[in-house]
This record gives structure tokens, C-alpha cells and sequence, in this order.
RNA sequence: GGGCGGUUAGCUCAGCCGGUCAGAGCGCGUGCCUUACAAGCACGAGGCCGCAGGUUCGAACCCUGCACCGCCCA
């Protein structure tokens, strides 16, 4: 049972990935089974087809170690795969496709055929991310993948649409939408992002209507849509403007006279204090114009251009005209000024194109009613939001909601279940395509054009996916989800939706946990971009430097709430870690060999800590330290797995292994092999011990754990076959202080022998002869008893409290002095490294005595902590002691 | 304008329901190819825990204010 010499992941990762799937581990029943919890994870679905990135990567990572932790805790675990349509992004790359290779737009080819070429994209590349996600070992269950145009999820958005409009819950009608003219649809608020640029703030003068050079001026950021003012406005209690009210004033250019109303819309600190009103073009002129019931006049089309109402502007571009609008009025010397002005433009998430506020008809969804209950799941804590700090941005969103619409003017999606009747004009919204109308019968009837948006049909992931609304098996199983692993970034867009729907539609929540995961940022801290050429692609580094490494550096930075930094180093640190583990299986098989075992039998694993047992009499002292720390790290990582601690679980496994295993155990095993006394017991517990911290470390880092674990174990009849449904280490009651507090003294013991070592230049591979001293029984009589494993690690031979203190160096810690019998000491180094030391003990003795001298402490802080104080004081002042004997040794 | 987060070793970050000489990885210095591992081993240097107040017997941790950086929402 040899181990090729190089770690290399390449050679057995894709293998692995394979067999777990074939191996159906990830395939739970669809039905509950007695006595054992159920955990179930539905995926942020990705878009269909996208390809991994980094983000996805964490995401993935941070799933698949709760979810490989959780099934290996032996709960019925299922983590749902599946894929989003995303509508916008979707069409638009077909679109720009189509128009690369064949110059057509999808107009040309017409609905039906464009979306049969979706379908043909989606087949052809629809297959890169599951590709992926099957090749990093993401443990969801593939039988049970899902995609949101799936006939099952089809029906799904179907019921919902139907049951929300039989409810009132969703309407139609013109209101003043964000419009994309790039993407020739609607978008919704969130659809929309902000940019700060740079413009201007024109200021325009307006005659008034029989004041013969009476003007008012205006400013807007936007003159080509004053074009289609219908009014002007002063705030009610300007007291400037009071002269104006109930006048009219003429609209320059369109030679329009339009009102000058009063309205809270004029901010009196804002510009001159008068603002122009737009109904057709602005979402405040649109709410204003209701209440003032005023026209509205369309000078901005569909397609951005200057419609017929823009009389000789007609035609032009929305840019284009802007500036003729300003080279006019300023011919008519109507432009007062124009000041620099940093605004936000609104732009199309997906394109990028300043969207265009513009009214048309769309469908909407009720907010209000549905948050309500949405808000009370989170408040009454049905639903945990971690970080809690999110539950703040989630409920400073839902008070302040608004209507949602729905209704996107695209091809690829779920087309909006509604029949418009060309006789009666009315709408029949039904589950099955009707053949008549519902209201008056007429065959003349036709579908809604539109699509619904993508996240109304993500909002019904976690029940959709499991077969809602019927209630089918997986449905009662695994409904409502456990947990939800996502990004901050959606937690609108999809968090608080399947919130909502999940309630209205089924009753109950859709999962019990959000947890919000951060962003992957490069070494720099910088956010990854395309266009600042930092990203990581995480297949190629997987390349380079294998999953379970990628998956290691960045669960070690993946702290709550926090983004994480990721740089090549700590890649290849990760790596290193890895790389070690394998080389102490190396080891380890190694003198498995010598010692004729032919694997670890495993008939059926300890699902806790197991026990050391005796060897020749007596259990060794590193037997029972090793357990006392895999006892401590089950524990730990039981603690960091619940509360998410990624980083946490992290660091647990890489002291534990790296620290502890091979640093201190492995080391304190070769002597005892070499010792040659129950040689092969010795190797049989190291070999236990490292098959419980692989499955320790499975969840981290499942392929090197797998790898190592397939070759170790000799499998029985109830041997599982693949640690990944192994028992995890649990922490029983394998705690063992004592065995702890006699290791760590050991550990100080050789620390300091080998410090000496160094400090006086001694070849580290020369032996040395030594003593150690020390006052008390207990230290004298562990180094005695450990004296072998002390002479192994320090390289040498230590005498044990000789009659005459030899001549030497020496070095004291607390309680004992290490000396070592050596000429030609580094009498400077050691003194300077002695004073310093003493400095630090006065300090810390000077502050502990102070404490302990002031009543109020002693009095008020609880009786442990002064009473470790008390101890600590007694240690630094023995170790003072030690150190002033010291200085005056070297200054002989 | 409103809200949230950050500021700890050269770099990237832990630690923060107050307490017992402030931790990790990388980097750095010194010495080692010691037959598991140089992707390694041993030893070591390095921190007025952003600034100013306050609460407390005691503050990196709690409170207030300020500064700078970042994010979200208007």
C-alpha cells in the first residue's frame, strides 16, 4: 500500500467526482425515515448556461461542506441542483449571437423560431455548468436536477400567476415602468442600477403667459423632455413664486401654454425652486400629473427616439435631441446657465443602457399583503437570517416595498397566462389554455405576448422543485428546506420573494436558515472584474493546484459577513496543507508495510472518538493526548459547522493535522516503532487516528480525505463504501485534561531544548548531552517517564536533576531549566535573550501584583479569575527567579 | 440624505455575549536536503488592536463622537 510520491489531485479527483455519483450517496429516499433528522438545501439556481466563476465556487464550497457534514452526521440529507432560464441575460446573448453570424435579429426569424433557437442554445451549452459543478464534487443529487422551464416548474409559476389574480393580487394596467430600450422590455426596480455620472444642470427660461418679461427658470438635468411639460411647478408656500400662481406660462419651443401649479413636488431649496413637469417621463411628474390631473404628452418612444409629439425633434435620438433642444434655446437665449451636476443615472443591470421611464402597460404584482406575513416569518424568527446584520436590510426593504412588475417584453420565459378577447376586451386568466373567452365566450381570443419575470418563477424554487403544488412525496419530506446558502446580492430579488410566495403558496416558510455568504475578492481586497483582468477561473486553478486546495483557501477566509481575499499564495498554502496530509499517509503506509498490515480493518467505524488502548501494559501518553485533541476538534467543529464558521472548521482541521498529527504524534511514533516494542501496535492506533481525522477533514476537503480513506481501510461487512457516509467524529467523552496538561509541559520541555540548541549555533543534526531541573516532582517525574520520546525530539541524551549541576547553558521556564553541557556558548545572545525575557516578566509581574493589590478587584471580579491571576503571578515570579540565576551564572 | 460593514504583525485576515503575557497563513531572519513531506523541519523577529472621550475593579472587545475605506437604499 504505497503512495506515489508527489500529492497530485488531477490523478484521482475526477475519479472520485465519478464514483460518488454512480455510487447514488447523494440520492436520499423520497419518503422519511424513522429516526434521523432531515436536512435539505435547495441551490441558488445558476443560469442555464453559464459557466462556473469564482463566486459560484465559494457558494458551492460553503453548500457542500455543511451538506457532506450533515449527511455524514447521518441526517437524510438533500442538496437540489437545478438551473435558471434567466430570461434577460439568455435572450440577449442568442440575440447578440444571431446577429454576429447572421445579421437577423429575432424579428426576422420570428417567435416561434427564436425560441427553438434558445432551446438549441441551451442544449448546447445548458450541460458546461453541471459539467463543472459535477467535477469540483458538489454532493447534490443529479436525479432529482430541475430547471425552471421544466414542464413541472412550468405548471408551478402557472397555479401561482392564476391563484395571485383570482386573489387581486395581481393586476394590469399603465404606469410609468423603468424601459430598456436596448432589451425592448420592462425591468423592475431592482433590475435597475445606479450610476453615478457626471451631467449637467441646465437652467431654462420660461416666458409667463401676459407678464410681458416675466420668466421663470427651470433646471432640470434632462431638457429634451421638456418637449412633453404639461405644466410647471412651485411649491404652495414659496413665497418668491406666490405671483405665479393660477398663471400659465408658454412652453418654449412647442409654443405650448401649460399651468403653473402648486405642488410639494418644487423643492424651494432645490435650483431656482421651479421645476418642470413631465408626466410622460419622470416617475415624480407622473405621480404629480395624477394629482393634478394633468395630459400627458409622449416625446420619447419605445425605441429612445423622439416620437411625432416632438414636432421637429421627431425622429431623433433621445441624445441627439438633448443637444438640438439646447442649441435652440440657447439661439432664443432662453438657457440662463448650465452648472456642472453629479447625478445618478439609472441603467439596465444586464446591457447597461440608461433606462428610460416610460408608461405602458405592464402587469403587476401587490406587494404589501404579501410582505406582511413575509416580514413576521423573519420577526418571530420562523426564518434566521446570519449574518443578522442582513435581517436590518431585508426589513428596511420590505416596509418601504412597492408593486412588482412582473411582465417582461421578451421571448424566453413563462408566457403570462392571460387570454385577451378581441370582442369584449376582457382578460381570462386560466391554468389550461382556454379556448373561449371567459367572459363572453368569443374564440377570438389570444395570449398575452409578454413573459413573466425570471424571479417569479425563482421565487417558487424551493417548493416548485420539489414537485408543488402537488404534494408529492419529496414535497412532504423535504419542505420547508433547512437551510439557504446565497449571496447578499439576491437577497431582494430572490431571498425575499421565495419568502413571500413560499408563504402564499404553500403556508409555510420555504427554508428555516438564510445564510448570506461574502464576496471573493483578489489579493488586494480589490472586487473581482473582467475588465480589471483579476478574476480567478476556478477550473483553471483547480488545474493548478487541485478542489480541495481551491475549496481550503477559501473556506479559510469565509468568516461571517465577511468577503473574502484570495491570492495565489494562499492557494498554494492550501495546497502545501494538503500535501502534507498526503505525505503522512505516505508515511504512515509506509510502516504499515513493515509492520505487515494490509490495511486498517474498519468492520464498522467508531461514530465517536474512539479509545486509546494499552500497549505493553500501558496506554501511551501521546495515545491519549492525540484523542484528547481529536476529541477537542470534533467538538470545535460541531461548534463552527452550526454557526457557519467555515474558516473556523478550517483552521481546526489544519492544527489538528498538521500541528498535532504530524508535528508531535507522528514524530513521538517513529521513536516507538524504532523502539521495536509492540512496533505494530503503535502503527495500528496512528492508523485509527489519522482514519478518524480523515473523516474529520471530509467535509473540507472530500477528494485527498477519499483518496487516502479508500487505501487505508480494509473494508468489512459493515464497512461503508465511501467515507463520505461515514460516521462523523463525534465528541463523546474523550476529553483527557490530564493527558493534555502532561503533553504540553513535554512539549515546553522540548521547545526549550531545542531554542537552546539553536540560540548557541548547535548543528541540528549533532547530539547533545543534557540535563534537565526542576523543583517539582510532577515535571521531574513526566520528563523521567517520557525521557525517550524528550531525547528523540531534542537530539540527545538529558540527565534528570543531576546531584552537581553540570557545566553549560541552560534556559528556565516556569516550573524547570533545560541546560545543555556545551563550550563555547553564545554568552551575548543568551544574556540579551535572558533580559529581555525578565523585562517581560517585570511588566507582566509589576500589572498582576497591581491588580491583586487593589481591593476592588479582588473584591468584585469573580473568585476564578483573581485566583488565576494569583497562579499566573506565582509562575512569572518562579520563572523570574529562574532567569535572574541565570544572569548571574553568565556574568560569572 | 438614510442605513450597514470595515479599520488588529509588512500583506490577507481571525479574535469582540469584557478578565488570566494579542493569534493564523503568507512574507521576513537564522540554521538544516534528519530515509513521509524543501509544497518540508527547527528556532526566531515583528503589534501604543484607526483617533478622542466615556462606562467598568478591569476594554482590542461595551457606549459616544471623529477620521478614513467600502457596500446598500433613496
Amino acid at each position: 500500500m504505497t503512495l506515489e510520491k508527489v500529492y497530485e489531485p488531477q490523478r484521482f479527483e475526477p475519479r472520485w467526482a465519478e464514483a460518488w455519483i454512480e455510487g447514488g450517496y447523494f440520492t436520499p429516499p423520497d419518503t422519511k425515515q424513522d429516526g434521523r433528522e432531515v436536512f435539505s438545501l435547495v441551490i441558488p439556481p445558476p443560469n442555464v448556461t453559464g459557466s462556473l466563476h469564482i463566486g459560484h465556487m465559494l457558494e458551492h464550497t460553503e453548500i457542500d461542506v455543511t451538506v457532506r457534514w450533515h449527511r455524514m452526521k447521518g441526517d437524510q440529507t438533500l442538496w437540489l441542483p437545478g438551473q435558471d432560464h434567466a430570461g434577460i441575460a439568455t435572450q440577449m446573448v442568442v440575440e447578440r449571437d444571431l446577429w454576429e453570424r447572421e445579421k437577423l435579429t429575432r424579428h426576422d426569424l420570428g417567435r416561434e423560431e427564436f425560441v427553438r433557437r434558445v432551446w438549441q442554445w441551451k442544449e448546447q451549452y445548458g450541460g458546461t455548468i453541471i459539467a463543472q459543478m459535477k467535477r469540483i464534487g458538489d454532493s447534490c443529487d443529479w436525479t432529482r436536477n430541475r430547471f425552471t422551464l421544466d414542464p413541472g416548474l412550468s405548471r408551478a409559476v402557472r397555479e401561482t400567476f392564476v391563484r395571485l389574480y383570482e386573489k387581486g393580487l395581481i393586476y394590469r394596467g399603465d404606469y410609468m415602468v423603468n424601459w430598456c430600450p436596448r432589451c425592448h422590455t420592462a425591468l423592475s426596480d431592482l433590475e435597475v442600477v445606479h450610476e453615478e455620472t457626471q451631467g449637467n444642470l441646465w437652467h431654462i427660461r420660461y416666458p409667463v403667459k401676459d407678464m410681458p418679461g416675466r420668466f421663470v427658470t427651470v433646471a432640470t438635468t434632462r431638457p429634451e423632455t421638456m418637449l412633453g411639460d404639461t405644466a410647471v411647478c412651485v411649491h404652495p408656500e414659496d413665497e418668491r413664486y406666490r405671483d405665479l400662481h393660477g398663471r400659465t406660462v408658454v412652453l418654449p419651443l412647442m409654443n405650448r401654454e401649460i399651468p403653473v401649479i402648486t405642488d410639494p413636488l418644487a423643492d424651494p431649496q432645490f435650483g431656482t425652486g421651479v421645476v418642470k413637469v413631465t408626466p410622460a417621463h419622470d416617475p415624480n411628474d407622473f405621480e404629480a400629473g395624477r394629482r393634478h390631473d394633468l395630459p400627458h404628452v409622449v416625446v420619447i418612444g419605445l425605441d429612445a427616439r423622439m416620437t411625432d409629439a416632438a414636432g421637429p425633434y421627431a425622429g431623433l435620438d433621445r441624445f441627439e435631441a438633448r443637444k438640438r433642444v439646447l442649441a435652440d434655446l440657447e439661439a432664443l437665449g432662453l438657457l440662463e446657465k448650465t452648472e456642472a451636476y453629479a447625478l445618478s443615472a439609472g441603467k439596465c443591470q444586464r446591457c447597461k443602457t440608461v433606462v428610460e421611464p416610460l408608461v405602458s402597460t405592464q402587469w403587476f404584482c401587490r406587494m404589501k399583503p404579501l410582505a406582511e406575513p413575509a416580514i413576521r416569518a423573519v420577526e418571530d424568527g420562523r426564518i434566521r437570517i446570519i449574518p443578522e446584520s442582513y435581517a436590518k436590510t431585508y426589513f428596511e426593504w420590505m416596509y418601504n416595498i412597492r408593486d412588482w412588475c412582473i411582465s417582461r417584453q421578451l421571448w424566453w420565459g413563462h408566457r403570462i397566462p392571460a387570454w385577451h378577447c378581441a370582442d369584449c376586451r376582457q382578460v381570462t386568466v386560466s391554468r389550461e389554455d382556454p379556448a373561449a373567452c371567459a367572459h363572453c365566450g368569443s374564440a377570438r381570443i389570444g395570449q398575452d405576448p409578454d413573459v413573466l419575470d425570471t424571479w417569479f418563477s425563482s421565487g417558487l424554487w424551493p417548493f416548485s422543485t420539489l414537485g408543488w403544488p402537488d404534494e408529492t412525496n419529496d414535497f412532504r419530506t423535504y419542505y420547508p428546506t433547512t437551510l439557504l446558502i446565497t449571496g447578499f446580492d439576491i437577497l431582494f430579488f430572490w431571498v425575499a420573494r421565495m419568502i413571500m410566495l413560499g408563504l402564499e403558496c404553500t403556508g409555510d416558510v420555504p427554508f428555516r436558515t438564510v445564510y448570506i455568504h461574502g464576496l471573493v475578492r483578489d489579493a488586494h481586497r480589490q472586487k473581482m472584474s473582467k475588465t480589471k483582468g483579476n478574476t480567478i477561473d476556478p477550473l483553471e486553478v483547480i488545474e493548478q493546484y487541485g478542489t480541495d486546495a481551491v475549496r481550503f483557501a477559501l473556506l479559510r477566509g469565509a468568516a461571517p459577513g465577511m468577503d473574502i481575499a484570495l491570492s495565489e499564495e494562499r492557494m498554494a498554502s492550501s495546497r502545501a496543507f494538503a500535501n502534507k496530509i498526503w505525505n503522512a499517509a505516505r508515511f504512515l503506509f509506509l510502516q504499515m508495510e513493515r509492520v505487515g498490515m494490509d490495511g486498517l480493518a474498519l468492520e464498522s467505524p467508531p461514530d465517536a472518538v474512539g479509545r486509546p488502548r494499552p500497549i505493553a501494559g500501558a496506554t501511551p501518553l501521546e495515545d491519549r493526548w492525540i484523542r484528547h485533541r481529536l476529541h477537542e476538534a470534533a467538538a470545535r467543529m460541531d461548534a463552527a459547522q452550526r454557526n457557519y464558521r467555515y474558516h473556523e472548521a478550517a483552521d481546526i482541521v489544519w492544527t489538528f493535522l498538521w500541528d498535532d498529527f504530524c508535528d508531535w504524534y507522528v514524530e513521538i511514533k517513529k521513536l516507538r516503532i524504532q523502539q521495536g516494542v509492540e512496533a505494530r501496535a503503535h502503527v495500528e492506533t496512528m492508523a485509527e487516528t489519522f482514519e478518524m481525522a480523515l473523516r474529520l477533514l471530509h467535509p473540507l476537503m472530500p477528494f485527498l480525505s477519499e483518496e487516502l480513506w479508500q487505501r487505508l481501510v480494509r473494508k468489512g461487512a459493515g464497512t461503508p463504501s465511501s467515507i463520505c457516509i461515514a460516521p462523523y467524529p463525534q465528541a463523546g467523552d474523550a476529553a483527557d485534561e490530564e493527558a493534555e496538561r502532561q503533553f504540553s509541559l513535554l512539549q515546553s520541555i522540548v521547545t526549550a531544548a531545542r531554542a537552546l540548541r539553536a540560540d548557541n549555533k548547535v548543528d541540528p543534526g549533532a547530539r547533545v548531552e543534557g540535563w534537565i531541573e526542576s523543583a517539582s516532582a510532577d515535571v521531574a517525574g513526566l520528563a523521567r517517564a517520557e525521557l525517550a520520546v524528550i531525547e528523540a525530539l531534542a537530539g540527545g541524551a538529558f540527565e534528570i536533576n543531576p546531584a552537581a549541576r553540570p557545566t553549560g547553558v541552560r534556559r528556565a521556564a516556569a516550573d524547570f531549566a533545560v541546560g545543555l553541557k556545551l563550550t563555547g556558548a553564545q554568552v551575548d545572545a543568551i544574556r540579551a535573550r535572558v533580559e529581555k525575557r525578565m523585562a517581560e516578566l517585570e511588566k507582566v509581574i509589576a500589572s498582576s501584583r497591581k491588580q491583586l493589590a487593589s481591593d476592588s478587584f479582588v473584591s468584585r471580579a469573580p473568585a476564578h479569575v483573581v485566583e488565576g491571576i494569583r497562579e499566573k503571578l506565582a509562575a512569572y515570579e518562579k520563572e523570574l527567579a529562574g532567569q535572574q540565576a541565570l544572569l548571574e551564572e553568565l556574568a560569572q
